[in-house]
DNA sequence: CTTGACCTTCCAGTTACTGGAAAGACTAGG
DNA sequence: CCTAGTCTTTCCAGTAACTGGAAGGTCAAG
């Protein structure tokens, strides 16, 4: 399989997959006589992996912790559980910024006319 | 007012405010005869404008639109508002996500016995 | 044999700073 | 006047996680 149908079958852009074997998260696949990388099945199934605990919003750091326990056959689940906890308070976290946010500047725009008058409680409020 | 002044005023770090002059988001302060920066109440004004335009979450480019109202005394008010409406949006649009990943990942470190068996929910969701 | 799609490497750019080095300036104490 | 310590300057590099693009090699079809 070259780079191109991994890439389709990943879900991911050739360039990310590429540089995901830059970075040494996935082992540099095998080369072709012309140079060209190889990819199988398994390595498919780890950018899957990647793509997935990306989207969940694993940075490249914890993709490479979750990999290395995805490969351990005698993992233990704790350290699983212990990783995704993490990251579950920094959403919990985040939801909560997000909401104060979100609160404050819906009441600025709400209480703006929004017309072609100069003044501006949203301006007001950010000066 | 030299540098750290300012910067302690505004409440920014010296080394963003400095960035901020190089990236003509505030125009650069005059000098003093040695090189310094001097900053006077009107700049520190306009740092304070940024520091809680970026704590709202605008982009830099945003700032620098928010900026120029800001200091437009013929400003209508309806071109703020379509910024921070759109801001808002997007506050909402992440928000959805945050929610929907808070969930699964809930439900994934929930359902995880997280022992030290090899087992576990997390990683056989993301593989 | 040529065309076009695919592959390679390498370099640069993105966002919004942040860290650090080297060197000049200013202030207070002795 | 000297010195120590703090402040300031510029410039270069690094962060996270890619993404875009150029220059050039490879492969399959017609």
């Amino acid at each position: 399989m070259n780079i191109s149908a991994a890439s389709q079958a990943a879900g991911l852009p050739v360039k990310t997959v590429r540089y995901y074997a830059d970075i040494g998260l996935v082992q540099a696949p095998s080369r072709s006589d012309a140079g060209y990388r190889t990819y199988d099945d398994a390595s498919v199934r780890k950018l899957v992996f990647i793509r997935r605990s990306r989207e969940f919003g694993f940075s490249i750091d914890e993709c490479r912790e979750l990999l290395s326990l995805y490969q351990d056959q005698d993992r233990n689940s704790a350290e699983v559980k212990r990783i995704a906890s993490r990251r579950l308070e920094e959403i919990e976290q985040k939801q909560r910024e997000l909401q104060s946010l979100h609160d404050e500047l819906a009441h600025l725009v709400k209480t703006c006319r929004g017309d072609d008058r100069p003044d501006c409680p949203i301006i007001d409020y950010l000066g």
